[in-house]
DNA sequence: CGCATGGCCCTTA
DNA sequence: TTAAGGGCCATGC
């Protein structure tokens, strides 16, 4: 008696006609247009798995998965808006046969908003994993979904924008595009300053939070490090959470 | 203040 | 199984 569903299950996938079967099996691919050029997509039922660009797609593809590929006929629903607007946080990611540690790294990844940009330690400490920084960029660096995933928001603490999976010009493009001022952000972190601080309110964030965009001139208080803003009374901001002790 | 240098931790070969 | 090395960071001249 095969009443068992995992055993029904099974014989119906060893009945299926072999094209059935690859279907189910394989993903899909096809090619979309991004702000950094075209780009090969690959998805699954479970989201989108893959963003490559270049030449190369289906070879890097199946080196780093090694599942059948199929050309789809459509992309998936969601995708071209998410690559057009940047805002991405709806979108089904297929993120399976990740450690959890890469995982919880593009999950953190992926809360930073759009024109604004957070240290890797930040993501470091988000995750649990405070001293795990350049295991941060690491897995980073193994995004398999580039702008889905916006790894390019993740830039190093000394205000440099650091090294990205499609090069640091093309991060660069993509911050500026967003509307990250660059420019700005080098210059406070010449002047050894990153972290802003507002006197009405009493937080402090950081520089690219839009919190601290928004501070009168007069109000804002630069600073060098974390525990000299809260030395000088300011509390982290909720928003952009320059610091992790607090409760999450 | 710019640069070198350990340190740290996860992944891969 | 282990060792090497990477999208980094804080320190110490």
């Amino acid at each position: 008696m095969t009443q068992d569903p995992l055993l029904t299950g099974l014989a119906a996938l060893a009945a299926e006609p072999p094209e059935a079967l690859l279907d189910r099996i394989a993903a899909r691919w096809v090619r979309v247009p991004a702000p950094i050029g075209e780009l090969a997509v690959a998805f699954t039922d479970h989201g989108v798995a893959y963003v490559h660009a270049g030449e190369g797609f289906a070879e890097a593809y199946r080196k780093r998965f090694g599942r059948p590929l199929l050309p789809a006929a459509r992309p998936p629903a969601g995708l071209l808006p998410a690559l057009r607007t940047g805002r991405t946080a709806g979108l089904p990611l297929d993120l399976r046969g990740m450690s959890d540690f890469q995982r919880d790294v593009l999950e953190a990844a992926r809360t930073i908003p759009r024109g604004e940009v957070r240290p890797y330690s930040w993501i470091a400490a988000r995750v649990g994993r405070p001293r795990a920084v350049r295991a941060v960029g690491t897995a980073l660096g193994r995004n398999p979904v580039p702008l889905l995933v916006p790894c390019h928001r993740v830039t190093r603490s000394d205000g440099a924008v650091g090294d990205y999976v499609f090069g640091a010009a093309a991060k660069e493009r993509l911050l500026l595009a967003e509307g990250v001022d660059l420019d700005r952000v080098r210059a406070l972190a010449d002047e050894r300053v990153f972290y802003l601080a507002s006197d009405t309110t009493g937080v402090v964030c950081f520089p690219t939070c839009h919190n601290a965009r928004r501070i009168t001139p007069v109000h804002r208080h630069g600073f060098r490090s974390l525990a000299q803003a809260r030395a000088a009374g300011y509390r982290p901001c909720r928003t952009c959470r320059p610091a992790q002790d607090v409760a999450v």
